[in-house]
DNA sequence: ATTGGTTCCTGCTGGC
DNA sequence: TGCCAGCAGGAACCAA
């Protein structure tokens, strides 16, 4: 499920088939993803080009030519599918919901069955006042996140910390996941109240963020230089977690003989070691 | 204001 | 073998 990792993969894959490139086309097949499409979108974005490709939190932000933004949610289920180079594309598929044109025949279909993905659309000028980054917490890979800021984002929150995590204003781009993961590497209970993390355990938790989402884009880049080179499509990746989907295995970390255990949070599944995890 | 629960959607899985 | 309930989940929305 793309998450902050597999979004910036998808980024990056993009990057190398789409920047310096025109759009020659943006064809949509239907009115709506999760919100209505934007009004003229069409208009606004054909004949641009493509200057770069870049990531904020779960979104992938395609800069055009003339200031303009394409902004891209994935959702749960949304994928970005390249034709091959210098192959004819192949037919529209189900869900294809999304379809890029560029001037050197490159197709780019953003397939989404579930359709709680979002394209949108920044003016010139209005990227950084656009709705979706409002009260967007920081960027966990960049300066701007560290101990001290999210122990002061957790402060007086009497919520779980899992379900903190996944509250996009205390950090940008952590899904079900990498919450999950970033917990067990801090040795921080999911059910501890977010409150009670004072510094210490906020510097761990912090460093343990960044390094999963780091090993985890790391693993999708290699994936992707594979995965593109044989079928030019983009994907997701076999992942190596310690607990996410593990009840009732081992825990890997420590030589305690408790399972790792499942509970629901917020409606979602957590998975813990509940001896590590404290 | 904060927080918890519900909803959107479809494909896959497990149980009978 | 076939059917269907249950589950997966990001974020908007609503209600307390």
């Amino acid at each position: 499920m793309p998450e902050l990792p597999e979004v910036e993969t998808v980024a990056r894959g993009l990057s190398l088939r789409m920047e310096g490139k025109r759009l020659k086309t943006l064809d949509l097949h239907r009115p709506d993803l999760r919100r209505p499409m934007p009004t003229g979108l069409k208009a606004l974005v054909e004949g641009r080009v493509i200057l770069g490709i870049a990531r904020r939190a779960k979104y992938v932000l395609m800069h055009l030519s003339d200031g303009g933004t394409l902004i891209v949610h994935l959702g749960m289920s949304g994928r970005m599918l390249l034709s091959d180079p210098g192959v004819p594309p192949t037919a529209l598929e189900k869900h294809d919901h999304v379809v890029f044109t560029l001037e050197d025949g490159t197709v780019v279909r953003f397939n989404d069955a579930r359709r709680f993905g979002l394209l949108d659309y920044a003016a010139p000028g209005q990227l950084a006042d656009h709705r979706v980054f409002e009260g967007l917490g920081p960027e966990p890979l960049g300066n701007e996140f560290s101990g001290p800021v999210l122990a002061e984002a957790l402060a007086g929150k009497s919520t779980p910390l899992k379900a903190a995590l996944l509250d996009q204003r205390v950090v940008a781009g952590i899904g079900n996941i990498y919450a999950c993961e970033s917990l067990y590497y801090a040795g921080l209970s999911p059910r501890r109240i977010a409150a009670t993390v004072t510094a210490a355990r906020a510097e761990k938790l912090a460093q343990a963020i960044r390094d999963v989402l780091t090993k985890a884009i790391a693993a999708g880049g290699s994936s992707l230089r594979d995965y593109v080179q044989t079928s030019g499509e983009l994907g997701y990746f076999q992942h190596q977690w310690a607990v996410y989907g593990k009840e009732g295995e081992p825990c890997p970390g420590c030589d305690c003989d408790k399972a790792i255990q499942r509970i629901v949070q917020s409606g979602r599944s957590t998975f813990y070691c509940a001896k590590r995890q404290r």
